[in-house]
DNA sequence: GTCTATATCCGGATAGAC
DNA sequence: GTCTATCCGGATATAGAC
């Protein structure tokens, strides 16, 4: 079950989701796709989570993975948003804030970013291509980082390519292992994962 | 499809499955449920991969789900056997080279790896237990590797607990993006992993 | 041990009333 | 827009011959 905070987070990412039907609708999709997986949900289940009749979830969408599309897209413009916002003409500082801002997203809103990392296979090929974008957005923003902090003489890596990679990588498995109900808060380990990314790649 | 190296590389994993048929069986369904997830994979696709019919499938095991334990069962001792078995008396030599063997295995063996980090939850709750208790005894490890360092003075970190999540985190989230066809080998993926979390933990 | 055939159930999606 | 009722394909697992 979800506690009521959390409900309100979520709502925070599908604010601009109407109508009210469709948002719920949409809300208790994510939380089953990331609970049990998109292949193990049933649109029963779903439609039972959101209070309504299974062929509701036909009136606001095609399909369950029109569903599914959907979630990942928001998700995923939503994560791309949280890392590229933030502005800092220090690349230190903006990687510091960066990784905790983006490690933080990943515990907060777990329950998105499950379903955006872990359920890319079940996307129809064109709808995955959309997504793959916005990931390779994501990817292109983190190298860039890493390099402009190494350009300034700031960062010393082995491996510009894939040490970006080894940073994003650390930030996204935060949704796999990270529990609400853990000793650390989201914003704790944020700030834990800010000081490990600059320890990484820092010039000594 | 799969390569013969890889098939290879598999079959060490799983040379103690006896007969041959149970061990096609379980190779069969390791790939599947790699590639598209253990609820969206049929028992039929794991008959067709493994040549056989089926029926086949319940001659050597009780269920689709048991069929998953194993593999889950088998991966998992196989990584804390990766993972416990650097022998080295220097605590940073042995976390350098602990970390480049299980980030390593994490890319050779991405398709257990992948299996027994991503289908926990289709377990039936008395084999979750099982290999919960593997998880425990990995983190542990981990853990007493970092305490070590810290002890001998060669690692400072901020958070022994929350770093020591991290270093075993950036590990095994190999096995997501890791690809066969990329331009880093496994051994390669080691060194630089092994490097990045010298980084991370040594006292400046 | 392995096969063919099949029982049985379940899930995505639709029809049509309100 | 939402409901109840239902169609129909497909999935796990079993029966029984060889």
């Amino acid at each position: 079950m979800t506690s009521l905070g959390e409900y309100a987070l979520l709502d925070q990412s599908w604010h601009d989701v109407v109508p009210d039907a469709a948002r719920r609708m949409l809300i208790a999709a994510a939380q089953a796709f990331a609970d049990k997986g998109y292949h193990a949900t049933t649109t029963r289940d779903i439609a039972a989570r959101a209070g309504m009749s299974p062929a509701a979830v036909y009136i606001h969408y095609r399909s369950k993975e029109d569903l599914l599309f959907q979630i990942s897209r928001i998700g995923h413009e939503r994560s791309l948003k949280v890392l590229t916002g933030v502005q800092d003409p220090d690349p230190v500082d903006r990687m510091a804030r960066t990784v905790a801002s983006f490690a933080r997203w990943h515990a907060e809103f777990r329950t998105t970013a499950r379903v955006v990392q872990y359920e890319l296979g079940a996307l129809s090929p064109e709808h995955h291509a959309v997504v793959a974008e916005l990931r390779r957005k994501i990817e292109t923003h983190v190298r860039s980082m890493v390099e402009e902090g190494v350009r300034s003489g700031a960062f010393t890596v082995p491996d510009l390519k894939g040490t970006s990679l080894a940073v994003l990588s650390l930030c996204i498995d935060v949704a796999r292992w990270y529990r609400p109900d853990g000793t650390r808060t989201p914003e704790q380990i944020g700030s834990l994962y800010a000081d490990l990314v600059l320890r990484m790649l820092r010039t000594p």
